[in-house]
DNA sequence: TTAAATAGTTAGAATAGACTAACAAATATA
DNA sequence: TATATTTGTTAGTCTATTCTAACTATTTAA
């Protein structure tokens, strides 16, 4: 089995592949708080079993052996965060930490199981998606708020960045997956926007209209 | 935080002060499979943290901060099993490899959260105590069914022994807690048990008997 | 297009936790 | 009690993962 370690590096690899589509060793350095020469030492490793093409001085490239190992990762870190908050009433803000340990587990039939008792669900509660078992992961087609024009309404749908102070900010303004936003007005000069929704009126901040992903 | 290596220690370390009162250096290697060498040294380290009191040659003392935290494991351990069971809809045999992994869990909120959703459990499904947050774990006064006499009425309560192949034994003869068992004979050769429960009429063996924990 | 800045690499060391080989103490047995 | 057996210990090694210090390649910018 692989260490805790490798399933790390490989999740931050695989994240990095999506969102950057250049993956270097300073990015993975940065997301785990490791110095480079461990990044560089591991993506030695991790190539040597197959996950990455590695050439010195390179920008890493996945391979579909390690693309399909991180998918079952974040398979399990979604299950987790899915099942927590659907089934023992956590809230979006308080999932991460643990479905960090527990995406760990080598158990298939313990997230089989999770997976069957929240009915296949498609997204994790931060509207991500969770990839299925055969490792391939729904894309999803959802635009920025920010790139919305005064007018438009549309529906939050899922969430461009998920940390804690973030989510726990959305919570202090009732915004959850599911409201339907109006775009009332974009001030030029910042982009910020002023929105309406369930009864709220508030002034968003370009920042946060960029992480909010609507359709 | 405390390694799962140190943990498993410990973990071990307290159950067998519970039923040999004597902990050796030979047992714990032994539980872990790891050499007499590696527990020498873990043991020293863990004399060092102040959860053992250790002297060369001496048999080892487990300490109240030992006890204290070894409970902490075990009640994770145990309310982790019991979810499974009666939230998840396992066996009784498949959850131990699953809690082995999750009694690591560092996450106060998450096993309390299992605690308050099963209604605050004082047994595992194998009828072990479940020890309470402060450590605290109910004593159990319950008989070997080896002890009983014929004609005696009694329910299985607990096992004295958990593994894998004993609760398929256990299942293949529908035994499980709860179940009254009436004692019809006793072969005073070996000792075999002829018991009747539920409709069955099984002759069991003086170890398997000596398993059963019955009232 | 060369110098400065950034990114990546190598070498070497530290720590945790495991191991084998060799030895010493304690216990059981003849 | 002397010896054999079991149990525990020490010394030294190995692997995984991390680190710092020193260095090299690549990229950016003057």
């Amino acid at each position: 089995m692989n260490s805790q370690s490798i399933e790390n590096y490989l999740k931050v690899i695989f994240n990095q592949a999506i969102t950057t589509d250049e993956v270097n060793t300073t990015g993975i350095a940065q997301a785990l708080e490791v110095s480079l020469p461990s990044v560089n030492s591991m993506v030695k490793k991790l190539a040597g079993m197959g996950f990455l093409e590695y050439e010195k001085y390179r920008p890493l490239k996945i391979t579909e052996k390690g693309r399909q190992m991180a998918a079952m990762i974040i398979r399990k870190h979604r299950l987790t965060e899915m099942y927590l908050v659907e089934k023992m009433g956590f809230g979006w803000e308080e999932v991460h930490d643990i479905a960090e340990q527990l995406e760990h587990v080598q158990s298939p039939l313990f997230f089989d199981r999770m997976d069957e008792l929240l009915g296949y669900p498609q997204r994790d509660p931060h509207g991500s998606p969770i990839p299925n078992k055969k490792g391939h992961i729904a894309t999803l087609e959802y635009r920025m708020l920010a790139d919305c024009q005064p007018g438009e309404k549309v529906v939050l749908k899922a969430l461009g960045h998920t940390s804690d102070a973030f989510l726990k900010y959305l919570n202090s303004k009732s915004l959850a997956l599911g409201v339907e936003v109006e775009v009332i007005a974009v001030e030029v000069y910042d982009r910020n926007m002023t929105v309406v929704y369930d009864g709220h009126r508030e002034v968003l901040s370009s920042l946060v209209c960029s992480k909010l992903l609507v359709s």
